[in-house]
DNA sequence: ACGTTATCGAACATGATGTTCGGTATGATT
DNA sequence: AATCATACCGAACATCATGTTCGATAACGT
């Protein structure tokens, strides 16, 4: 790729960051991106189609980066077949997460993070479907797959908006651990 | 309120529905709510600043519709007091929510979703927050009460998804029998 | 050093936004 | 029924964002 293509692209995904810190996705133009990056406006266009482009982009290449090592990792193992536990693959996630800390903490503090949040339940739900155990209760299959994606996720949620504070170990104990309680 | 007024509103409202069910809030403009409610456009301005008003103040309306009852038996009953299950409770907030099925599933069906989502959590946190056990393990209280919320939430969007298939009953049993699978 | 191509910047058509205003019609009040 | 108030209409307007085009310039890869 051209240096200058990833120079514009860089100025771009900077801008479009710095902007979602300030302002919500919706309220966005491309003419901000624009002025933000310093770039000319033709270049945005050749570059992305529409905002919504870049921040599909935007999500996917986080979400690329985030997962890496974790995707490689179910390469090379089977953990359909082992027992081991998710807790560590969870811990591993979120120490992931807690590097691109910026990036995250912008996509995900507007309405636009539904998009990354959709690319990371379907991962989780690929990762969680590897650990489920037998069906109970008569309770569907893809509700408690549901349950389980989007109950971490809301922790996830809750990790961040707290400013990270948490190490992902204690998350993961708090997700293990916490229980509905008996009511 | 004029009758006049409220036609108009009622007009608005309808249209906003019915575009919603087409395509996404943020493609909506404020023309086409305009040419869908056959009313002028000054006539729109006159009555929501923005469109994001009307979406606020949309929300508000079915959240009060959904919820007024079950605000009413809190006045009357110290639930905080008495160890009535909370069960019913939510099954009684699902049989409302399929009530208005329609407007629910339009407003939950796009990114805008999030706005009424908010109020939902909130009132829910109320909720959970007069039936939580003692702190256990450890757990931040905020934590455990982001989870109960958050994963009720999950379980309706869930329901909703499924075109509201299951009777209240059944999802609250899930909700309530599901646990974190032995890992 | 040369050919390629990304960027620039200006210009343009299009369409949405939000406002204004005089005229009309409808509702509330007596 | 008569009257007053006001909500609606619709056209016009300024403003702004969108998405495209194009020739010139600069930076890149080889």
């Amino acid at each position: 790729m051209d240096r200058r293509q990833q120079r514009t692209r860089d100025a771009i995904f900077k801008a479009f960051r710095s902007l979602l810190e300030k302002k919500r996705y919706t309220h966005i133009s491309v003419q901000d991106i624009v002025d933000e990056a310093n770039i000319g406006r033709s270049t945005f266009y050749a570059h992305f189609e529409t905002k919504d482009e870049l921040l599909k982009a935007m999500c996917t290449e986080i979400f690329n980066h985030v997962f890496s090592e974790e995707l490689n990792s179910e390469e090379t193992h089977d953990f359909s077949k082992d027992n081991k536990s998710i807790a560590p693959r969870l811990t591993h996630i979120l120490y992931h997460l807690k590097d691109s800390e910026k990036n995250i903490a912008a996509i995900l503090s507007c309405e636009s993070g539904e998009l990354f949040l959709k690319f990371f339940k379907e991962y989780l739900s690929e990762l969680f479907s590897q650990y489920l155990p037998e069906t109970k209760a008569n309770i569907p299959v893809d509700f408690v797959l549901n349950h389980l994606t989007g109950s971490f996720t809301e922790a996830v949620k809750w990790w961040i908006a707290n400013r990270m504070k948490n190490t992902p170990e204690e998350i993961v104990r708090y997700y293990t651990e916490v229980r509905f309680p008996d009511f």
